[in-house]
DNA sequence: TTTACTATTATTGTATACAATAACGGAATG
DNA sequence: CATTCCGTTATTGTATACAATAATAGTAAA
């Protein structure tokens, strides 16, 4: 070791986090068949490591319904169910809803002009049609949205992160579904207009109806998805390139 | 093996699951002083299981906030700060007003007399200072209250269940406190008015204030809460002879 | 052919060994 | 007396061995 570097900072990645973040990333890519068993050696051979890292994680993924008891044995990943779904965006809603509403204390002039610039460049990229950065954009507003509330209400925050990351799994077909593209930023429009008001109840109600109108177009373009399966796949596998 | 029982359902009780669970009550219940070192080998040995469950555990219980890293290595219990108390009230507020929202389109004439029955037992509990009957009172209105929730809305439903269960770990204090029991009885009663009139808006508003009071009230107790310590540990050791 | 029983295999649960490293403490130095 | 360095100890991360048991297949009997 060097004199200069006291601290290498060779940040040590542990096999128990880097499997328990990959198998977590997979399942919510839907990269196993529903229904598929997933049992522990398979996985560890597949992640090279031992039965250890990946037992733990598949424990801890079923605290969160990500993978589920297969009989008295082992896990399998969860087959989607409308309802499911449904509910999820429901829960968000409930949430993301009562987020924006105690935003409001806090917000600035200029976090407002910043948001708002966002959705300007969104609806310039759906302009020109450039749909896979409109999902960047997407995310940038939501993140800068909700910058404030991850210091504020750090709780709240971090399940909202959570759900959302649930109901992730299914916006890589919404991303494909045209109208829905275009209503989510009228809705990111609504909601700076909501939050201009200065009324919480407003904030609450704009935004519980912009996750709706997620979930519905969620659930449209889950209906048309078999014509277009391929590119989807294609689709996954490119963002799961990103690790 | 008697030929009679084919299957004879002795439920083989892993020590994963029973470490889990045991390790979380504690920690529900404040066994545990704040900032105290967790360390595996030490729950161990008080367990008298091997390390492996106890790591288990103590990183599913990370996941729920109720252990937290201490420095590079390790776990610790958390300390409880007033802030995160009422965070945890504020999602409750959040989530149970939207819960008893949607209650009201499957509830039945039936369900809602049973519900009152129960509010009457625990006012003549309250009149006769049993105190300890009234929280099990309670406990039974909201389960009743939510039991259609639970199949209706599975994860919504368990997601308030934890929730519930870490502000669990202050109501040992409201508990004492006289003024809180019974403010949270007439709250049950008009919660039982809002379900009667059948608007879901107004439910949603009653169940949240219900749940505010329910805060403010903890919070009142827990200013008291060094006059009667000696109390409040017998309690303590009480429900947890309980298992 | 179907059913029931048994033997085999697959897979998980738990304990433990070992390695890696963080925490600690004590001696040496200024 | 304070500080730094180094060696010791404590504690965790991972792999693996072994035991327990569920799943499976294969065989025999009806």
């Amino acid at each position: 070791m060097n004199k200069g570097d006291k601290k290498p900072r060779e940040t040590k990645v542990f096999a128990r986090n880097q499997t328990y973040h990959l198998l977590r990333k997979k399942l919510l890519l839907g990269l196993f068949r529903p229904n598929q068993r997933l049992t522990e050696e398979f996985l560890a051979k597949e992640l090279d490591v031992s039965r250890t890292p990946v037992r733990e994680a598949l424990h801890k993924l079923e605290l969160e319904g990500l993978v589920k008891p297969a009989g008295k044995r082992g896990y399998c990943a969860p087959e989607e169910s409308l309802k499911d779904i449904c509910e999820l965006f429901e829960i968000r809603a409930i949430m993301e809803g009562y987020a924006l509403a105690s935003i409001i204390e806090n917000i600035s002039r200029k976090e407002l002009q910043n948001l708002k610039i966002v959705v300007q460049q969104a609806e310039d990229a759906f302009r020109e049609k450039n749909l896979s950065s409109i999902f960047d954009y997407n995310t940038r507003f939501h993140d800068m949205l909700y910058s404030s509330l991850s210091t504020a209400k750090p709780r709240l925050y971090s399940m909202i992160e959570d759900i959302r990351e649930y109901t992730l799994r299914y916006r890589k077909d919404t991303l494909l579904y045209r109208k829905g593209v275009q209503r989510s930023i009228e809705g990111h429009k609504k909601i700076l207009l909501a939050l201009d008001t200065g009324d919480p109840a407003l904030c609450e109600q704009i935004m519980r109806k912009h996750v709706y109108e997620a979930r519905d177009d969620t659930l449209a373009s889950l209906r048309e998805r078999n014509h277009d399966q391929d590119v989807i796949e294609q689709d996954i596998q490119l963002r799961f390139k990103e690790l």
